[in-house]
DNA sequence: GACTGTGAAGCCATTCACAGCT
DNA sequence: AGCTGTGAATGGCTTCACAGTC
């Protein structure tokens, strides 16, 4: 455990530079400053130091950054320096769709089996992977090295596949499904939640009426 | 505008809060106390009690709320007492998906049109829709009065797809992009980025290390 | 002159604790 | 007695402002 608490936000700010950083380098750019990183992503420069700083020195006084130093740090921290294998447990349209989403790989996230419980959906190709049976999670967990869980069932089943994830062995959970989860305290647990996303634009909308 | 400035964190527990109230209508509760609805999603009471008071008083001391009476202050408070055109734009396997996902519909969105550029991608057929070509984005946003666009394309293309939506009229743009997208003022926009939610969960597990 | 790193200040959200109803 | 509604206290994130460095 690390001796200081980042703030959830700063983590997710970090992800957003990190690609930023990656095309400047595209671009070929040597160095960089906060507040062109600021300008990049929308953000303060302050906020993008304050941000850094919570990790070390990255920068040089006067200068800026080296674009791709700081890309490496950023990776290591946010430990996206090795791959990461991935089991998904749904094979509906969402799940399907991220089994065969590039943007996981890019960053190094490996979808090593998608599982499902539908007879008619078991043997479903999807690019190189095959739809399996939810029973095989254990063993693909097992055999694959899977740390990362992806639950895309109904609300209903959510729970029961989040529980079998956790006793198969995985360590953090993104959840797509529209439920609360519970989870052990050292399992890391996410939700994307889309109705919610959704509900707070129109939120919004009524509001700035 | 209204008066108060309502915190974002607030407006999506409100829309967990109104789900949990569907699930307890559904098992036929007529009662609810903010222990309740705090224990079922997983906060504290007083931030029930809290959420709700920036929009008015709800319950009865020593009582509690009534589940159907909150249920419905909380979808007009949502702006979810009426339904919600959406167009997608991006036909790929994430857009397919959420053209086809139920769970929008459920919740009152409803997908008008699902366009992209690719030749080989209009024509197919998603359900009763069927994939379109971008240059009808105007036509369709001001015929099926749409106000909400869901951008589904790669990085490169999020921006000039944005701009396009925001010149057709939609008011509300929820972007799947791995791109910091800019919009006017008076656009809501939200991210809803699949990259950072998994470096965030790869953060997290280093740090638990 | 330009830009980083950082203590201090400011701001916002959450938690506490209790008065006020039923 | 039980539970809501809310001012006050707390805690945490962001912004400010400037000393330090190149």
């Amino acid at each position: 455990m690390k001796a200081f608490k980042i703030p959830e936000a700063t983590v997710q700010r970090l992800s957003i530079y990190s690609r930023f950083l990656h095309q400047l380098m595209d671009e070929g750019e040597d160095t960089v400053s906060s507040g062109q990183i600021a300008c990049g992503v929308g953000v303060s420069s302050a906020q993008v130091r304050k941000d850094l700083a919570y990790f070390g020195e990255f920068g040089t006084r006067g200068v800026g950054y080296k674009v791709d130093e700081l890309y490496g740090y950023l990776m290591e921290i946010l430990g996206l320096d090795h791959e990461w294998n991935v089991i998904i447990v749904g094979a509906g349209k969402l799940g399907s769709a991220l089994a065969l989403y590039q943007g996981f790989r890019e960053r190094g996230f490996v979808v090593k089996a998608i599982l499902d419980v539908a007879d008619n959906k078991i043997g479903t190709k999807l690019g190189q992977l095959q739809v399996e049976s939810l029973a095989e999670l254990k063993n693909k967990v097992r055999d694959n090295d899977v740390h990362v869980g992806v639950v895309t069932v109904p609300a209903a089943e959510a729970q029961k596949v989040t529980d079998e994830m956790v006793e198969a062995g995985v360590k953090a959970i993104l959840n797509f499904s529209p439920r609360v989860l519970k989870v052990p305290n050292e399992v890391v647990l996410r939700n994307v939640d889309l109705s919610v996303n959704l509900e707070v634009l129109s939120f919004n909308l009524v509001q700035n009426k």
